[in-house]
DNA sequence: AGTTGAAATTTGATATATCAAGCTGTGAAA
DNA sequence: TTTCACAGCTTGATATATCAAATTTCAACT
């Protein structure tokens, strides 16, 4: 049906795009204030670049809402609990969107390689080999990105993943967890085999959302102003 | 309540994104070919300006998903029928989500400016003033947005401001959509009104899920692949 | 005819220089 | 003490110069 390919594509990441992961990495795991100031020169400096880079990198993270930048007054730290609450929002938003979507596209290799995942995480999950079943969550994940053949989706649920790889290991950690997280995999893994495109949907959101609501606990204390009915 | 603004804060738009706002809407309206390059030096040359805000620009198209950059290799234009579908299913998942938040979070002032759009619509509709629907259009969904709390959401939202408003445009041209799309409006507003939150996603997301697919059969003679049951 | 490869050229990536807006602090005048 | 003006400094915005990767061209070779 298809071709296999032999060699993956080259692709060499800029200067730019080293320094705006680094950024996000470090604005997401907490080691910037909220509101710090960004000093385009002094941070340069530290990274040992110029600020043309940066600055590109800047903008990245600004558009990404991790950064505010007021003309000519600098650049600011943007993350608080609130705006991870959004990020969860928006993971849910995006990813059953993505989910629905895969229901109606994916190739019968595409969900025959979900099995596969279901099955490999189920061996990991008795084996509670917690960092094995954080790499399958991820290739399950982005399977779906995949099978749902939405690209622009994908780019801008993209800005999140370090969020989200950040909310997986808070949340994977607890057994509790594990065990229903796997549940809703397999049951979101079976409406997308079964097309059943709004099913897949409802399963994604509310898999994401619990999953969410747990991390937003752990991580902050924060509680989402009430549950919704 | 809150204390009246008085005066607003002056932002002065730099170059940057001038020059961003500028490319955005030209790649939106289709005067840049899909997978067109864009030449750094040449279009800096065009727009009277140097490298380095064009650059910056780009990297915000590049987040924004508008255009794609390989590196060494140049930047290109990224839009087309299945991506506007994407915007749109986009917009669906993130204008929806912001209506449950309005519904959870807006002031009785808002409610009340809400309402006061909605007989302003009234009677712009009965004028058949399309212009004056298409403004009060887009107060009626930046109100939502301003009561449903959710900064970072908005600005991802943010990024497809235009295309939502091509879609505007052409949405509203006809008369009968102009009529539901009223009644799904006022329906929106007195589920947020009634603070059920549910009631008033799922009406939102139904709402821009009927313009957008409106508005790709007559821009592109596209229909999605098949309509969800 | 097809392939190869090195020179020429294009072009994005990066660095550096310059400009101008905003902030700070001091001191004099009211 | 308060206000205000101006100088000096900081810093983002912008322009320009330099570097190096990628593409193209075209002639030599098989």
């Amino acid at each position: 049906m298809s071709i296999v390919r032999r060699l993956e594509p080259i692709h060499l990441k800029s200067l730019r795009d080293h320094v705006h992961d680094t950024l996000r990495e470090a604005i997401i795991s907490g080691r910037f204030r909220t509101d710090e100031k960004l000093n385009e020169r002094q941070l340069a400096a530290e990274l040992g670049i110029s600020t043309t880079p940066l600055k590109e990198a800047l903008r990245q993270l600004e558009t990404e809402g991790l950064v505010r930048t007021e003309a000519r007054r600098g650049s600011y730290v943007t993350f608080n609990a609130r705006q991870a609450e959004e990020m969860m929002l928006a993971r849910a938003a995006l990813e059953s969107v993505m989910a629905q979507q895969a229901a109606r596209h994916a190739t019968d290799a595409q969900i025959a390689l979900m099995k596969t995942h279901i099955e490999q995480m189920r061996a990991a999950l008795q084996e509670a080999d917690i960092a094995r079943l954080i790499e399958l969550n991820e290739y399950f994940h982005d399977t779906i990105h995949d099978a749902s053949s939405c690209e622009y989706l994908r780019r801008l649920q993209n800005g999140q993943r370090m969020y989200d790889h950040a909310a997986r290991v808070t949340v994977l950690a607890d057994e509790t967890e594990r065990v229903r997280s796997f549940a809703e995999h397999e049951a979101i893994m079976l409406a997308i085999a079964e097309r059943n495109e709004d099913e897949a949907e409802r399963l994604m959101r509310e898999h994401v959302m619990l999953a969410g609501e747990k991390h937003l606990i752990t991580v902050f204390s924060y509680t989402p102003a009430e549950k919704r009915k």
